[in-house]
DNA sequence: CCTCAAATCGGATAGATGATCCGTTTCAGA
DNA sequence: TCTGAAACGGATCATCTATCCGATTTGAGG
């Protein structure tokens, strides 16, 4: 793709700028144009739809993600491992509001959904790794811990954000076999 | 309160029954007026707002939740009683999704109101005798409680519904001291 | 440095959706 | 039956979303 004029780089980056600390539930373009000092078509024109904008704020956290999954896939300890992994994906998405829409949407760009195969075939084979030794419930699949994850990040978001780890905690000992 | 008028209560009647077996997220109060055959004022009279509506469509199950939380309180056993009345409460907010509203809005009606300060009553009765008796950890409170089953349920939601008992289950042992 | 075509810009405005107002109709008690 | 109060419906206003188009800016070539 062709590199961007030098307004339109600026326009796009004051926009991801103005809308980076919104939270995603009342992101509008129109406000976000505003906001921005930028015309409404500007935004449109960068960002076709508010979840293109999401996607583009949060594909730094999700690359980051990939990053920390990775290294989390060669610690020797399938248990930590798995837990690791599960860890940082609940943490970064607590962080970052928008990285849910990203692995959920079934409609993201190429780049992301490059970034999301290679997150899912990390977390298939932490996740086999983990009950083929014992440390997590056989009957569980990668959908159930990735839903799981969205549900912590929910319970969290519902109080002040301080019991983060507790909930986690629940959450990753819950899918210990023995329990 | 005065009594409905009948043709107040029939419009009520109908508004109710259209909206029932819609989705909350995408209600709106003007396709229900059109599709119950009233005016739209009618309904706004009715309902001043969607989550009043919504209120209206889950007092029923919210009874129902008071009803069997009373009874799961009194099972003898701690651990039971607890299990008991969590379950209950996952599966009635899986089955209404307009439950978590009521549970979790500030702006209810009296009525609904009443109802939930004796559901949490009840809770904190079930939540704190299952850690005195050393099958819940002594860290959780109703609030993580609360904010677990509505985790629980956004987990659910995001799948097809069939690993309901599944994910629920992951929840309770995750709650357990020992794990 | 100047010019010009291409790309970007901004805001007016069309279109969709949400909520209110007010004249008309229906109901229930006398 | 008559009458006032309450409820009714839909036209209308308000708000929010998205597009179009003339004006402006950019940067590469002469």
């Amino acid at each position: 793709m062709s590199p961007l004029r030098s307004d339109a780089a600026r326009s796009r980056a004051k926009i991801l700028d103005t809308a980076r600390d919104r939270p995603v539930a009342d992101l509008r373009l129109n406000d976000v144009a505003r906001a921005a000092g930028v015309g409404v078509a500007t935004v449109y024109r960068h960002f076709a739809t508010v979840e293109a904008l999401v996607e583009a704020l949060n594909l730094d956290a999700l690359e980051q993600l990939v990053t920390e999954a990775r290294a989390a896939t060669e610690i020797p300890d399938p248990g930590e491992a798995f837990t690791t992994f599960v860890r940082s994906a609940a943490l970064l998405q607590v962080e970052h509001e928008g990285l849910q829409t990203i692995l959920l949407s079934e409609e993201v760009s190429p780049a992301a959904r490059a970034l999301r195969d290679e997150l899912f075939s990390l977390a298939e084979t932490a996740l086999e790794t983990a009950i083929r030794n014992g440390v997590v419930r056989p009957d569980i699949t990668t959908s159930h811990v990735q839903r799981l994850v969205c549900g912590v990040e929910h319970a969290v978001r519902l109080g002040d954000g301080t019991d983060r780890d507790l909930l986690l905690d629940v959450m990753l000992s819950g899918l210990s076999p023995t329990a």
